[in-house]
This record gives C-alpha cells, structure tokens and sequence, in this order.
DNA sequence: TTGTAATTACGAATGTTTTCGTATATCATT
DNA sequence: AATGATATACGAAAACATTCGTAATTACAA
C-alpha cells in the first residue's frame, strides 16, 4: 500500500472507464478497453491490482469477483495531468494549446456556448 | 536509424527548447534544461543522441561542437500529443479540457481575443 | 609540447511500466 | 463428484526510459 502518485498512460485509461462507468470488474473494464487496443485479461487485472496498491482505485473484494470504482478526483486528476501537459508538450502556454484544441476537433453549439460563457466570466472578472 | 516515434517525456522537454530557440549545441540545452532541474550533461546529451537516432532532431557533426535541430513540426507533433492526451485524460472531451485550461490559467486580453475569434469562425462554419 | 578543459561515444546500471504465463481457488452445470 | 469456465494472485520476463561513469578525441592555452 503506497503513497498515491502520478498515474501511469495505463492506468489513465482505466480511470477514464471507471470515471464514465462508475464501479467495474475487471472483465468489465478489459472489454471497453478491448474495443480501442489489443490487451489481455490478466494484464488489465495485474494493472488494476496496482492501482489498488497505489491507492488509485478502491475494491469491494467481499465477493470472488472483485468490484473497482475510482479513489481519487476526476477534476483534480484531469488538472494535475492538463498542469505537466501544458508545461512539456506546449511550453506553458495554456492559451496555444485552447487554440489548437478548438481548431481540430468538432465542438458543437452547446460546448461553444459553454466556451463563451466561461470568457465573458473571465473578461468580467479582470475589469 | 529508427523510424520516429512519439516522444518520451524528456524528449519533449528537450524539443520544446529546440522549438523554442532553434538551432543548439547540447551544453546549451543542458543549461537551458539546468535551470528547471538538476540533469547531468552526459544525461542530456544520451538523450539528444537517442533523439537523433529515433529522428527527432537533425545534427549537424561537420565541427566538433555538433549543433542540433528538431526534425519533427512543432504544431503537428503538439496535436498528435494532444490527441492522445484527450483521449486517455479527458475521456475524448476537448470541449472539458478546453474548460478547464480556460478555468485555472491567467489567461490575457490578447489571447481571449484570439480564442473569440476562433469561436466565431467555427460558428460561422457550421451554419 | 604538455596539460587542461570540453566534447562525443558507448555501455552498463537503474528504474519504471507493461505484458503474460501459471498456479490456485471458486462457481456452475451435469 | 467431475468437468469446464472464470476469478485472483503472483512472479518473472520484456520493453522502455533515464542516469551516469569512463574512455577516446579534439581544441586550446601556457
């Protein structure tokens, strides 16, 4: 049982499922997994068991088949990850990253207007 | 000669500071690198020859001080980084990462501007 | 020319992450 | 009870990434 650390690019993709799907089995996560990339069952098992150690995801082992749900925050995981991103990938600057990320993906009307809202906020403020 | 491959994350750091002032000898980026973190000069200068073995920079060797470039583009390495960042951070969601990045970053006049501006030609599209 | 500093090359050690085979246990069906 | 399917546990191998020591070479200054 360590301390809680950084998750891996594995078990980002694991918390990802048990974030959207709330509490799984291992089965259960292999297969949504399995859709996307090639992985054998007990390598997801052996991850998800390491993330337990880790203190990432939380089991409910009361009965032979073990069931996992998320320990730690979506939002404050997402931020801590988006924080180490922006530094290595786009040199810190958050606003360069916004622009291509509105530029190569397919946002629809309510996002925009989400998107919009938030800016006005963030003008208001700064007057 | 490997065929390139996505970037580690020290390799990203070591781009970013070739994007950033481009063309250096590896004591620069060292000293560039030195300034965030402690790293040894053989350390950066493995990688950067690791990165030049996996085509991710370019050497010029014709004098003993050999002088490096990236290889890779910038803005398209920066989006296919994204890429994956969105799909195992974010669940596939740019428009929440988008929010977020807006939501904790100071994010100034001149950017907003251009971020808005982005928008609307978006919205102008889709109609 | 001799010595010192700076450079590249290279391999090995270390550390981390991912993958997988196998043992063992449990459950359901016949 | 016997069989087959399905679970977990666990360790070890494989793959990948990082760090560093040392040798060999070159440049340059005294």
């Amino acid at each position: 049982m360590k301390k809680s650390q950084r998750p891996t690019e594995s078990e980002m993709e694991i918390l990802q499922i048990l974030w959207q799907n709330g509490s799984c089995t291992v089965r259960e996560v292999n297969e949504i997994l399995s859709e996307r990339k090639e992985v054998g069952y007990t390598t997801t098992l052996k991850i998800m068991q390491i993330m337990a150690d880790k203190n990432l995801v939380m089991r409910d082992t009361s009965s032979r088949t073990h069931i996992y749900t998320a320990a730690i925050d979506q939002v404050s995981t997402q931020n801590s990850m988006l924080n180490t991103f922006i530094t290595n990938t786009f040199g810190g600057s958050a606003s360069s990253l916004v622009l291509q990320a509105l530029g190569n993906y397919k946002t629809n009307d309510l996002e925009l207007r989400e998107i919009k809202n938030l800016i006005e906020k963030i003008e208001k403020a700064q007057k």
